[in-house]
DNA sequence: AAAGCTTCCAACCGCTCTGAC
DNA sequence: GGTCAGAGCGGTTGGAAGCTT
């Protein structure tokens, strides 16, 4: 089942590697418009030179409104600790405890920092699984009966039942494993409201850290990239006003959704443009920025810390 | 200053799962 | 029940940035 099918996109056709600004702003405000009800079509529909599950990833990792960026707090590297000793490698059931934080993350998180902080800390299983007690014990979220099991499946299996217990519904989030109600699966959410943030919980779309410095480590200073939902509005006023784009296989029934490519498109590009400091002279808005780009009056930072080149289709990032 | 090494993470790849037909 | 397409997941990798020598 499922094996052996064609690939998701013709690789020679897309565009790998690093995003871009532009390509960021194309994404969202397409999925603002449309939602995401077909990552394969998205990429044509949204006039991105990218495979769909480009998009998705991009989108799920660092463009949707819920994500957390920025360094995993204490309770949460104790929460990824607990949870991975109860369900292995499976991320995405992880991350379904951690709002805002995405499968990726905290596998890489697993990777580079936990896994190595608890090899060294343990030599065996069992001394393992003490530390992780001794660690969660330090932690806001931990129910300490939870680890008066003597097996990780216990203490999370005990979890579950004192939250049954508090919340009725084995389906329902454990609150011992959790340091806030779940919000992770916004995500499901097709359609996304950018332009108004206040009716949605946390900070929507502020974008903080979309864009943090790699560099960062723990209790430095977050470097951050706002995009301007709340300190401009009539940036995404604008984007709410632009009609959308009419790209190729959007059909002329869904034209009260995309009436039409014209003037607003052209509005929209010279606007990336001056905003992504795009030189039209360079081929404006397909062109890649050559410097950091600053949204200058805007109050905004943007930090790549990939250097951003052109794009050649044959070399992997 | 620069070369080599290490760390980290964004993004890709390939597989599995799921639902529609 | 079989097939297919799309979505989702977990493993892996490329390369930038930081660190060491």
């Amino acid at each position: 089942m499922g094996k052996g099918r064609a690939p998701c996109c013709n690789k020679e056709k897309v565009k790998r590697g690093p995003w871009n600004p532009s390509e960021d702003l194309r994404l969202i405000t397409f999925i603002q418009k449309h939602g995401h009800q077909n990552w394969r079509a998205l990429p044509k529909q949204a006039g991105l030179l990218r495979c769909g599950k480009s998009c998705r990833l991009r989108w799920i990792n660092y463009l949707r409104p819920d994500v957390k960026r920025g360094n995993f707090a204490k309770d949460e590297e104790d929460t990824i600790i607990r949870l991975h000793a109860t369900l292995g490698n499976k991320w995405s059931k992880i991350a379904s405890y951690l709002p805002g934080r995405t499968d990726n993350e905290i596998k890489n998180v697993w990777n580079t920092h936990l896994k190595k902080r608890l090899s060294s800390m343990n030599g065996n299983v069992d001394q393992k699984y003490e530390s992780m007690a001794t660690l969660s014990s330090s932690s806001c979220v931990t129910s300490m009966s939870s680890f008066n099991a003597k097996k990780p499946n216990e203490a999370f299996e005990m979890a579950v039942v004192s939250d049954k217990a508090n919340h009725g519904s084995p389906s329902e989030e454990p609150e011992a494993l959790s340091s806030s109600s779940i919000s992770s699966n916004v995500s499901n959410s097709n359609q996304v409201n950018v332009s108004n943030p206040e009716i949605q919980q946390g900070p929507l779309f502020n974008f903080t850290g979309c864009y943090y410095n790699t560099s960062e480590e723990v209790n430095k200073p977050e470097t951050t990239f706002d995009i301007p939902l709340e300190s401009d509005l009539e940036f995404w006023n604008m984007l709410d006003s632009l009609v959308p784009f009419q790209p190729e296989g959007i059909q002329s029934h869904n034209e009260t959704q995309c009436p039409d490519f014209g003037e607003a498109e052209n509005k929209w590009l010279l606007y990336l443009e001056q905003e992504l400091g795009l030189d039209p002279k360079d081929g404006g808005f397909e062109a890649e920025p050559l410097l950091v780009p600053e949204m200058n009056g805007m109050g905004t930072m943007c930090h790549y810390h990939n250097t951003v080149q052109p794009y050649e289709p044959n070399s992997k990032q």
